[in-house]
RNA sequence: GGUCCGGUAGCUCAAUUGGAUAGAGUCCCUGACUACGGAUCAGGAGGUUGAAGGUUCGAAUCCUUCCCGGAUCACCA
């Protein structure tokens, strides 16, 4: 008798027949399965969540592969050997395994046919296939957050596709999700916007001169500081500039290095605009009408033109937050700590908090005039989301340069006791550079959002022209096609590239249509649906097919989409949509393969056709679910 | 300088989280259907995974040191 210590055989068997009923989990069963062969044959009991047990590499036969390098300590036999051994236990006790093979210390599984054929009837006609079910909890999201002097560039557009996702992705993992921006709309910045309206406008509105209204605002920006620096040049030329130059200049610093650094300085202490936009931030926070209305307007202009862009992006939010209504949050929250004393404050009014023991620095939370910084606000904002929503966790879609800034926030949260605090991520994500460099604003190589829609819309279009096959279609349709087929190249080419890695933007590159691209996915989708339709005018209706016996790439396609929900659940577990976007293009370049080397509707039989059309079937509803998680849309043709 | 992140084919990116011969796209070269759509498919060329040590059955992945690039270290946001 082997040596059974800890389960009575029963048991064992017990738990194959569970198991059987559950088709769903392939890696499941098998992975008890394994755990089960390792008691039986060795004695020891094993967590089956610590295999490694995955798919297995294609040049390889079969479905599924155990390592069992692992057993070799406590089995004390060489590794072909226990995976002969277990395989041949599987083979005998598991009904999902047809058979295996072994290959040094690699055991391969063959999954049963049935199995197969039993997913994909299963299968098929979901929509909706991977996404997973409630976990019963609220996620809430918070991306885009843009100024309110600057209409968007490509930078938001990282931004708002990986806020996007995330959040459908999330979602799709079975939580509820909160969308939400907050819009830093008051400020120095668009002070300077107004003054330059309000000095050099003449009444100009959005509509008078034909302009989008973000972009008409954000001109006013750029028109003041062309005034600002043409004043600063100006004042160079003064004794008093002379003076200050000799008197602060470091040694062998050049005039022209000295007074690039000094305009901070300028701008606060001489500057006749700098006193102005001033004046006008000390007004708004007095909440003088004139001043008030105004920004109302100006802000309003660039709402209107967010809106439009969003809406051309495809997406939108549940909730806006504004920094008018929050900028003076979370002095309450500082009091509290400062009672709890998670802060201390200083002989000069203000307060702090010492994060040393958590590997980080003190960190200002109150000005000693007893004004909020960056943070105290953030903290405050956060505390009125809970209040708002009752969210179990937050997500901050914002770019790298404020890592430091999340963890410290991070930190402060948790020590005031916060009932969310343990559940914070900070999806970061790597600044967006172009070939040429590091985009600059100063310098005029910034990225337009809308310039950039509008180009790769351009490109599709004319892609779209050279191959004719929208010709039948109204222009309506057609254009809706080709913005699909257009922001398809843009986000796949986006969302491909994992969210911390810092990238380089190439405008050629990003308009391709071939390759590794969204449209290439598009494409496959197409293929399908034009199948389909073909195979509708001929009247066929779903045979059966379960007696097929399916070919090795059609494996390789069934295969790809079991793990699909599993993909999913890594996606939303590491907030990385790109993971969702390789998946997507593994997936629909097996299908092209799969469609050039077989016949369809031209199938060798009956069961074949069926059992192929099922499966086209299931890859279309597969690429458009996964696709509709990065934001990108399948169109019907193109 | 401290801390954090990155470095993989000429270029843009992967690598099932420590697994088998490091894979795709692009560029260059060569091919493919009287077919369900060629925005497709197949083949070739292209690698000391920044470097050197270490850990083990096994390392692009973990550890140590160094090199390169970036971010950050404000009573700015």
């Amino acid at each position: 008798m082997s040596r059974i210590s800890i389960l009575p055989k029963k048991t064992i068997f017990a738990a194959f027949k569970i198991l059987k009923i559950n088709q769903m989990d392939l890696t499941v069963q098998l992975s008890e399965g394994v755990a089960s062969a390792v008691l039986e044959l060795y004695g020891e009991k094993i967590d089956p969540s610590t295999l490694t047990l995955s798919p297995t590499r294609k040049e390889f036969e079969g479905d599924y592969t155990l390592v069992v390098f692992p057993f070799v300590k406590m089995a004390k036999k060489s590794p072909p050997q226990i995976a002969e051994e277990i395989g041949a236990f599987l083979k005998a006790n598991l009904p999902i395994v047809a058979d295996y093979n072994v290959i040094q210390g690699f055991l391969n599984l063959n999954v049963s046919e049935n199995f197969w054929l039993d997913f994909l009837v299963q299968n098929a006609d979901n929509q909706n296939f991977g996404k997973q079910k409630p976990t019963g909890k609220k996620v809430m999201v918070e991306f885009s957050s843009p100024n309110t002097n600057k209409p968007l560039h490509l930078g938001h557009i990282r931004n708002i596709l990986l806020g996007w996702s995330s959040s459908q992705i999330l979602e799709a993992a079975g939580n509820e999700v909160v969308k939400v921006q907050i819009i830093n709309d008051r400020g120095i910045a668009i002070c300077k916007s107004m003054l330059a309206w309000q000095k050099f406008g003449e009444g100009a509105t959005p509509e008078s001169t034909g302009t989008k209204s973000d972009h008409f605002v954000g001109n006013f920006y750029v028109e003041f500081e062309k005034k600002f620096q043409e004043e600063y040049k100006n004042w160079q030329l003064t004794e008093e500039a002379a003076t200050i130059f000799e008197n602060n200049k470091k040694e062998d610093q050049s005039r022209e290095e000295f007074f690039k650094k000094y305009k901070e300085v300028f701008f606060n202490q001489y500057s006749q605009l700098g006193a102005e936009a001033r004046k006008m931030l000390l007004a708004w926070e007095a909440g003088e009408p004139e001043v008030v209305n105004l920004w109302k307007k100006m802000n309003g202009w660039v709402y209107e033109g967010f809106e439009a862009t969003y809406e051309k992006l495809g997406v939108h939010f549940d909730k806006l937050y504004y920094e008018s209504d929050t900028y003076l949050l979370g002095k309450d929250l500082i009091e509290k700590g400062l009672l709890d004393g998670v802060f201390y404050k200083k002989d000069d009014g203000s307060v702090w908090a010492n994060l040393e023991d958590a590997g980080l620095d003190h960190k200002v939370v109150l000005r000693s005039d007893g004004t909020s910084v960056y943070i105290t606000q953030d903290l405050g904002t956060a505390h009125l989301r809970y209040k708002d929503f009752g969210v179990d966790s937050m997500v901050y879609v914002v770019a790298d340069e404020q890592n430091y800034h999340f963890q410290v926030l991070f930190e402060i949260l948790k020590r005031l006791g916060e009932p969310y605090a343990t559940s914070l991520f900070h999806l970061s994500y790597g600044m967006v550079d172009l070939p040429t460099g590091k985009m600059k604003s100063r310098e005029g190589t910034v990225v337009d959002a809308d310039d950039l829609i509008e180009e790769v819309v351009n490109e599709a279009r004319t892609a779209a022209a050279e191959r004719g096959e929208l010709g039948g279609l109204s222009p309506d349709e057609q254009q809706e096609i080709i913005e699909k087929i257009g922001l398809a190249a843009l986000k796949f080419f986006i969302i491909k590239v994992h969210p911390k890695k810092r990238m380089t933007f190439n405008p050629k590159e990003s308009v391709d249509m071939q390759g590794q691209t969204g449209p290439y996915i598009q494409n496959a989708y197409v293929r399908v649906r034009s199948v389909l339709r073909k195979a509708e005018v001929d009247g066929f209706a779903a045979g059966k097919f379960s007696d097929y016996k399916i070919q090795k790439q059609e494996k390789e396609l069934l295969n790809q989409l079991y793990t699909f929900p599993a993909v999913i659940q890594e996606a939303a577990q590491n907030y990385d949509p790109s993971t969702i976007a390789n998946f997507c293009f593994s997936l629909a370049k097996e299908y092209h393969r799969f469609y050039h080397d077989f016949s369809i509707l031209k199938a060798e039989s009956e069961a074949a056709k069926a059992f192929r059309i099922q499966l086209s079937k299931m890859v279309a509803n597969v690429l458009n679910f996964g696709m509709s998680l990065l934001g990108i849309e399948m169109p019907e043709r193109m």
